[in-house]
Parts: C-alpha cells; structure tokens; sequence
DNA sequence: TCTTGGCACTCGGTAGAATTGACTGCTAAC
DNA sequence: GTTAGCAGTCAATTCTACCGAGTGCCAAGA
C-alpha cells in the first residue's frame, strides 16, 4: 500500500519522503514526552529504519533547512519547530481516547442536568481533566434566536429591567434608564406594546418603534435600543475556561505563564481566538499560526459544537506547543459530539 | 503620648516594647521592600533608634523566640511570620491611596454603567490594576431580595424556563422539566399563579403551593421547589476574580501559583474564603491565618460592601504575606466605598 | 542592668576551572 | 547513498575556593 511512495522520485513540495517524514515524527513524538532536544542516534534507535544515526544526522540537515526542526545551539538535539508540528499534526491518524476516559465522559454526559450554562462550565472543567490542558468552551451566541418572552419590570421610578427570554433559552437582561419618571401604569404598557413587537423577532430583525412622544412610547424606544445594542459586541458569547491553573504546569517561565493568563482573562479576545481558528477550517492552530504573539508557545486545538447543522459554539484546549495532539484533538473531538448529541436530545425529547 | 510604654515594666502579653515593635517594624517594611531576609545592621541603620547592631541583635533574638521573626538559616538576616506581620498590621495607621489611584478611582466611578454583574466585574478589574495583585470582588446573594416578577416561559412541551425578577435587580432562570407535556394554556396558567403566590416574597419565605393533581399544579409545585432550592448552594453569590495573571508575577515557585490559581478556580471556596474573613471581623487574614492550607503563602485583604446598611458583598485582594499591606488595604478601603455608595445613588436616584 | 565593640563562626551564594557528555559536521571508505 | 570514525562544539555539571552578610557570645563600659 505504501510502497508508493519509494517509487514517487520527486516529492510534491513541502511534502517529505518516507524517511524525513518518519525521522520528523519521531523527533516530534520524542520532544513532546521529554520536552528535551532530540538527537540523531535516538532517532535512529527509536524509529524503525534500519540506518545509522550518521544518515539521520545528514537528513536532519536537510529537515532544518526546510524548516521543519531548529536546533537551540550547535551541539544539542533537534527541536521541532512550528511548521514541524504542523507537518505531525497534518500526517496524524486521529486517535481514539483511553478507556477510562471514554468512560468518564459518558458517565459526565449521562449525569449532567441543568442550564445551559451550568453544562457549558462543567464541560469545560472535564475537558481540562481529561486533558490536563486548559479547556475552553464557547457558547453560541443567540443572535439568530428568536424571542419568546420579553418584560419590562419596574424596579424604581427611574430604573426599569427589561428581561428577554430566547428560544435558545437564554436569558439576558437589560437596564432601562429613562431620564423622566414612569409610574407603573406606564411600563406595564409599555412591557405590553414590547411583547407586541418583538415576539417572535431575533436579535437581527429591525423593529418599528413607535414615534409617538409619550412616556410609553419613550420606553419602547429605550428598551429596543438597547436590546439591539447588544449585537455588535459579540456580548451574546458566553466563554467557559476550565483549568486555568495547568498553565502553571504546563508551560515554563513565569513570563509565558503570566501572558498567557492575560489572555485568558480577556474573555473576548479567547472568544475570537478560537473563531478565527474556525474560520479557517483548523482544527489546531500551533504557535505563530494563531497570529496571538503572547500565545506563541501555544498550540490551540478546536472543535465545533453543532446545533441543529448549524454551528453553535466550540470547545478548546490549550497547551504548549509540544501539546500531546492526539490525545488532545480526541478528546474535544469527542467532547463537542457529546455536547452536540446533548443539545439535539434536550430539544427533541423532555 | 506615647511615652507611656517606657514606663511599663511588665506589658501585656503579645504586645511589644517600643523599641522591639520599632525593629519588627523595620523588618517588615524591609523585607516587603527588597523580599530579602533583613539582618541587624539594616535595622540599626533604617530605624532611628539610636543603638548599635548589637543591640538590634540581642532584640532579634527575642523577637524570635516570642514568634514573630525567623531565621530561614543560622547566617542569614530575619524574616517576618506571620504573626510579625500581624503585629504589624494591627498597629498599622491606616494610609491613603496616591492622587493618581484616587483619581483613577473616581473616573471609574463616574464613568461605570450598565448592569450590576457588569459593574462589578469591572470594579474587580480596577481593583487589580490599582494594586497589581489579583482581586476579588464578591456580589450579594439574593437570599433576602424580594420577588419582583416571575415568569413561566415554554421552550417546548416538556421544558419551560422558570424566569425570576428580584427586588436587587438581579435576574435568575431555571429548567422546570416535568415528566409530562404541558401545553400552552397550562404553562400560563401556571405562570399566573406562580405570581399570585410567588410576588412580594423572599426565598426565604415558605408558600403554601397547591396541592391538586392537575397539570398546572404540578408545573406550580415544580417551579416553586426548585426555585427555592437554589438557595442551600449558596449558588446566588456571584465571585468575579481581577488580574489572575497577577498571581504569576507575585509568587515564586511554579508550585505556588498553581495552588493559588487551583483555589480561585473554584469560586464557592474565594466566597466562602472571603466570608469566613468578614464573619472573623478582620479586615486582613495572613498565610495560616485563613486556615486554608493551599494559601498558605497569601494575604487576603478584604473590605465589605453595604447597602442600606446590611452587608451586601465584599472586595477583596490576593497577594503574598508580604504584601503591601497598606496600600492594599486604602484601596480596598476605597473602592469598597465607592461601590457602597454606587449602588446607594442607583437605589435612591435615577 | 543595659549597651556595645569585638571576635570567631556559620553558611548560602558566586565565580572560575575543570570535566563531562551529548551532540554535531565532515570526511573517507564501502 | 550509507556509514564508521573522528575532531570539534557547547551547555550542563561538579568542584573548589572564597567571599561576605549575618549571627551568637562575651567581656568591658556606662
């Protein structure tokens, strides 16, 4: 079957023969359980080509020309750098998760009950056991659901609560400030006039408010502004980070720490960071690929959470860039089908 | 004034003679400073007592026996214990925040808006650039708010969202799944009753729910059960944590900061972390002293938030013993008045 | 009785030298 | 194209000596 190969004289490019592709893959495997660089007679003894390490050697030279090792000082081992990773990750059979672990997320899955956002966090917490990786999961926003109940509460003469519930279950609420006084009369109408016109609406759909010059009127105006407001800063995203003190572990050099738990603190920026990964169609993203220059020493791995076909969240994980790939890509693999089976089962049956 | 102390033979247990308090003083702000054990000489020279090393020395000796200085080894200056830094703190005058942090208060203040989850995350933020250790800001529960508005909303026949309004503003949603299908007619009926009985009342109160075996009782049952069964949990706490990145600059030891991160992974220990401090009635709580062993290197400066006068939540920062004791505790000091007073003006104007 | 200078001693930290050993690159032979 | 052999490189380790900050103790002085 792979005998081919040998016969295929010229290699499409950035493409390696046989032989570099298994000494990258072993100096991979090797640097990712010893976190040490790797030198030629080790790869020569642990891979199963029958050559001396002075032939491994001669291609290592041609593998870091090509970029895909780096060498952190002459007479040390062999380092994979990111394109190497790349090549690993590209070339990897995907794996399959441990017993126990399978076990584990089944017993997670058929156990767990609750909001939405109870199940996104605990999710969250067993992605980053499973893994001892920091996790990540991201809801959907609810930009495309639609309203199924919004109220206006008095909660003062001046302060008013405006609380919209979503077909997707979700729940948000919104102060409504207005600079006049409204007595209750008045919201209670203007709560009604609000069922009215937004039932049935999602978030995207532009409404007609009234003009009329009236207290109610007024308040219409304010609560649908700001219902609408919320869109555009992507606010609807509800980020769950799991984990956050393997980075402590995981990673060397209290610098690195500290900037990566910068970045995990900026809800936001995590939120389209694991996006823009999507975007791409990958499902890791090693390193500079990411473009995040804190996260440099950072491999990202992503999986999508499905909802009815369309995408509705992601789960992650976070590691160094000498992550364990296939244990990880395995388990948000399995994790975010889990998460999507759930979702479909909690709207199909009771 | 304070001459006094000279002319007291015997003092009271765990209080310190002048001059011993002026040297553990000295050793404490020295070693906040430079984080290096402080010898005699240092002291001799900082401190305007007028004596020689020698006789710091001799002081140092007894300092150590009575507890609150050690000696990491035998050629080595002293550092303070923990009970060296309670003295310390106990007899601290109280400081102000610089011009520059107090202005930076206020604009914040002044500039804050939105909803009260919004605003106090934020404020952890503040708190933590203020003071670059990491903060903790803690929300009331809704244990005492009353029910403003409660709503029955159906997401599909066999699940509805209970939706809850409190007096506080705060809004809380809950799964109500029964093990039959409700149509729409039932779910608002029940919605109805649910305000009937619900309106006015605290969790703490105890309803009389029907106890008919129709479908809409049962969503009335349902409903109010596991409304109120939130409150045990302690669930309605809201934790917001500022700057955990902070933990990785402030600490030394790899170890140390994954504890610490571990424990602010899990918010209903810093809740329940900063409420044993309040409940202590002390305003610091220094490494043995919180009894939480994993903290065992940290200072926990807390100030409690309060509105109408009941105690309604806490700021807190997290740094080592060795921290700024007195910077910490202004600013804590500060913001927790300001927010005090923040939630005060939303309540009494527009 | 308290204070102080003097002194011997302890012990962690540092700087330098020597050594090790894990690599490499090169070359010449197969 | 492969390989053994060999000289060379360089980080890491170990050892040594040493420095110096800091102590405890003591005996003399106020």
């Amino acid at each position: 079957m792979a005998r081919r190969t040998t016969k295929a004289p010229t290699v499409a490019p950035s493409d390696l023969d046989a032989r570099k592709a298994t000494i990258l893959q072993a100096v991979v495997v090797e640097h990712i359980d010893t976190a040490q660089p790797v030198g030629s007679s080790a790869v020569a003894a642990s891979a199963d080509l029958q050559v001396s390490p002075a032939t491994v050697r001669s291609e290592m030279v041609t593998l870091e020309r090509e970029g895909y090792l780096a060498q952190p000082h002459t007479s040390a081992g062999r380092v994979p750098t990111d394109k190497g990773y790349r090549y690993f990750v590209d070339h990897l059979k995907s794996g399959v998760l441990g017993a126990a672990q399978q076990q584990q997320v089944r017993e997670f899955f058929a156990g767990v009950r609750g909001e939405v956002e109870d199940v996104l966090e605990q999710t969250s917490t067993l992605l980053s056991e499973l893994t001892s990786y920091t996790s990540v999961v991201v809801g959907a926003s609810h930009a495309h659901a639609t309203i199924l109940s919004v109220q206006l509460v008095n909660l003062d003469p001046r302060h008013h609560l405006l609380v919209t519930v979503f077909s997707d279950g979700s729940v948000v609420k919104h102060s409504v400030m207005p600079s006049f006084e409204a007595n209750h009369v008045d919201v209670t109408e203007a709560s009604r006039q609000l069922h009215a016109l937004l039932i049935g609406t999602s978030l995207e759909t532009r409404v007609q408010v009234p003009s009329r010059h009236d207290h109610v009127a007024a308040l219409v105006r304010e609560s649908v502004s700001v219902l609408h407001a919320e869109q555009p800063t992507m606010d609807g995203e509800q980020v769950f980070i799991g984990g956050s003190s393997r980075v402590a572990q995981v990673f060397d050099g209290v610098e690195t720490v500290r900037k990566v738990l910068s970045i995990l603190e900026q809800e936001l920026l995590v939120v389209s960071l694991v996006q823009d990964i999507l975007d791409q169609g990958l499902s890791v993203a090693i390193g500079s690929e990411h473009g995040f220059e804190p996260l440099l020493a950072c491999a990202v791995v992503v999986a999508p959470v499905m909802i009815d076909g369309e995408p509705a969240g992601a789960v992650g994980l976070l590691g160094p860039t000498r992550m364990k790939y296939r244990e990880a890509m395995a388990a948000a693999e399995v994790v975010s089908q889990h998460l999507t089976r759930h979702f479909a089962g909690e709207d199909d049956r009771g």
